[in-house]
DNA sequence: AAGCGCAATATTTTCGAAAATAATATGGAT
DNA sequence: ATCCATATTATTTTCGAAAATATTGCGCTT
């Protein structure tokens, strides 16, 4: 693997960890020390970030990592919601067994990964949310819109930087996995109305908890 | 301005030009030529470039002006009609005097900007291109979704890579300028369905033109 | 004490060359 | 002649330092 794709891992890690809230300034220095390597793997890693949002850039002024609002969350889960819908419901069209399969399998998967004990003050599982991204991937994978599927990637991408709200918190997160069963059953029954407003429910829901349990200072 | 955003501007210059036509392998050494400084701003702005679609990178291989290829812009305009309808629509729920002096505003520059002749071979007009953005863009500009505006941009830019396809044909492009109009009267007379339908009838017809005199040597 | 200009410092951005990797050419065996 | 291994060349990627730019601290004036 490439130094920059390397430092790319390690940044956004430490970004969707929480090692590096939501504001921090980005010195290259700092970075390089970070990545353990020279400024050019790390910008170009940074350029990568900003364009998943995840980071933000001022010319001349560096890097910082993105600063989380209330009014991005709510702009960024509605339209997740609106895409999402969208693509579930044109992948109930036209999926086939291959994709019921994908669905059924990383549900399944999700269902069987405990997550983490929040015994670290900065809880973060990697395993998990790459698992859940999987299943959630997986719903919309058929709905045939190449430039749809990475809009929603970089949507994702954004929504789990806010995950970070909740993470610090004790309790961890509620537990969703009837929510991801419900929208799995619907899905394959061809039922994508129930479908459509289950994924719609589970965003809701996970919003409004982060928004409740959300420690105030993260906030912008 | 900076280096690595010159870098951007003649480079995406280039390509929307056809200078650098699809396709075409992107060297580092010429592109320093081409763009009179070293390598760090010129990797910089590829980044931007892979970012919205127009270059796409392969890891230890270097960089590649995009491929067009028909199934690719209609996915693109569907996608891109199926987003502007929207946000057309809220703004015309929340839009306010502004809102519509804007899309006069900018309508009216480009009914008056006559598009350059097609003397050169490689024709490419970027000023009507700008004006011709900046007036989708104010029809849209109210729909109150920071991350939608965003894609709807990164949409208008591949879509204008396949400009490319016509200006390279004898008559330069056809006549829009009624459908221009058509659709910012709907819009101010905040007749919803009528201007999205006139939107989405725009594009179609754009990209049917596109593809009817494409050259075909320029699609994969 | 508050505001301003200027020097000192910190940081980002860019450079030119070295290292790592991929593509191409060369030569020998079958 | 064709195929494979190896050497040569071309290209990308990374480095460490220099240049450009922004930030901070200090003394001065009001």
């Amino acid at each position: 693997m490439s130094r920059s794709e390397q430092a790319w891992q390690i940044m956004r890690d430490a970004i969707l960890s929480g090692r590096l809230g939501p504001g921090t300034a980005l010195k290259t220095s700092d970075l390089q020390d970070l990545c353990g390597m020279s400024v050019s793997p790390v910008r170009e890693a940074l350029a990568r970030l900003v364009a998943t949002g995840l980071v933000t850039a001022e010319h001349n002024r560096g890097y910082h990592v993105a600063s989380l609002s209330a009014d991005d969350l709510n702009d960024l889960v509605a339209t997740r919601i609106r895409e999402e819908s969208w693509a579930l419901q044109r992948s109930i069209e036209l999926g086939d067994e291959m994709w019921e399969a994908r669905i059924i399998s990383s549900l399944h998967i999700i269902q069987r990964l405990p997550r983490e004990k929040p015994t670290d003050p900065i809880l973060y599982d990697r395993q998990w949310e790459l698992r859940h991204a999987d299943f959630h991937q997986a719903l919309i994978s058929e709905c045939g819109s190449k430039v749809t599927l990475a809009f929603c990637h970089t949507l994702r991408d954004q929504n789990d930087h806010y995950r970070r709200l909740s993470l610090t918190v004790e309790n961890g997160r509620r537990n969703a996995g009837e929510e991801h069963n419900d929208i799995a059953q619907a899905a394959i029954n061809r039922d994508a109305k129930k479908a459509v407003d289950a994924l719609a429910q589970h965003y809701n829901e996970t919003a409004r908890y982060l928004l409740e349990t959300a420690n105030e200072g993260l906030l912008r």
